[in-house]
DNA sequence: CTCAAAAGTTAGGACGTACTAACTTATTTC
DNA sequence: GAAATAAGTTAGTACGTCCTAACTTTTGAG
């Protein structure tokens, strides 16, 4: 009975707070290549001073969130990792929701998620996910982690690097400057499309798109926010 | 230009935060009828302690939704009145959302609807209520305020107070406690129902209603949680 | 290998919200 | 109207989260 010191790590059920959801939500991100995230980099996803990440940052890891080094960025616990995903799936799936049920453009539905996913419980994040059918993915292609904390973890390419002359399927877009999306939009650069990359200038110019009978021309950066899934050229159908 | 030394009263818009969204509900309901809302009924009624209203009311104040008298509680201004009835309709929106559209039992809506209505923008809430039908009540009868701030503000008798002979429409009851709205869902006394106190025992004894063809006996503090519309007694129907 | 730049940390402070303990003002009762 | 009780306030503290400024550690370029 003379365990705890200061390091609660309680069990794995206690209510987070918003920014802690916040934070582990970034570190998964961040971390999903290596499992490791960069103190600055948390910093600069969530708009914070690093020094304030810091001191949040050694919280974490006494509630047993996080594996932390000082100096050497910090690492998802298992608990860590349930609650980041426990999160991404509040967040998804109410995106999900508000697009199918409440008739948002999929440009809004990111920021009213944002809010929703620390106040909506377990219960109501399941009913929404029943009531339209069980979504995979969010409307910006982001798979949905299930009740039991799995997650399709596949990467894709994106777009600036698929070659010349290769074809893919849009994934997933990046899901939070409302702008790039109406654009995106526009452009009909929707997961689920098939695009063809038909040439692509130097110095990081414009990468030509053929996508359908259409053709567009998009810069660097918004390429890279959209992700594909590349797929045999040229054929008409295959697996 | 020199005006503001700390009370900032900015305007009417800024975020408040679900803390002082909560004392406004507080105080709007308490302060119904007078208008005022002492220290300690605010301090029960959120649970907190009474000290920790002093240092809130003041601040609010400050802020220009009180007007705070020391020692002699605490009046809605027009700017904290609009701020109540907009978290009140948030609140109340949610409620019906939920029960009508995602097949909550309405003793579970409120505990979801507290946390949602900090976090739903007001486009959520419209979109909720349009989906819906723009419900005129929750699901516990309570009257949902309009966008533009106006609400039903009637005041009914409670079951308690309606005398013996005398027949009611039950508009409303408690919304609080999910045990007492399972019970009163089994009796089914529910809003539209129509009741009929049949006698009241002395001493606070327990009161017998008939209720269609079926009669029952409560006691008087659930009764005092049942609101009921008067009806002009005995005829089958009338205006 | 050295040293400048980049990355990360600590120290100290602020703000909002809560608490307990001790005090003051208002109300009720005789 | 004085004393007892109830209601409300202040003082001092805590916790979570954030900040800036100053410092330290790591990295990477020459």
């Amino acid at each position: 009975m003379s365990a705890a010191r200061e390091e609660s790590r309680l069990s794995g059920r206690e209510p987070l707070t918003a920014p802690v959801e916040d934070y582990l939500k970034a570190i998964y991100t961040i971390g999903k290549g290596t499992g490791a995230a960069a103190t600055n980099e948390i910093a600069q996803r969530l708009a914070l001073a690093p020094a304030s990440v810091s001191g949040m940052v050694r919280r974490l890891a006494d509630q047993g969130l996080l594996a932390y080094e000082r100096y050497h960025g910090v690492k998802l616990t298992e608990s860590g990792r349930r609650a980041a995903l426990r999160t991404l799936r509040r967040h998804r799936v109410i995106e999900a929701y508000l697009a199918e049920a409440l008739g948002y453009q999929w440009d809004r539905v990111h920021e009213e998620a944002e809010r929703l996913e620390h106040a909506a419980s377990d219960e109501l994040v399941d009913r929404m996910a029943a009531t339209i059918g069980e979504p995979e993915v969010d409307p910006h292609g982001a798979p949905i982690p299930t009740k039991d904390g799995s997650v399709d973890e596949t990467e894709y390419k994106s777009l600036a690097d698929l070659p010349v002359g290769a074809s893919g399927v849009v994934v997933r877009v990046a899901d939070e400057d409302p702008e790039m999306l109406r654009y995106l939009g526009e452009l009909s650069i929707l997961p689920g499309k098939r695009v063809t990359v038909k040439s692509r200038a130097p110095y990081d110019g414009p990468i030509t798109l053929g996508a359908g009978r259409q053709e567009m021309s998009i810069g660097p950066v918004l390429a890279a926010h959209v992700l594909v899934a590349p797929v045999a050229d040229r054929a008409g159908k295959r697996g």
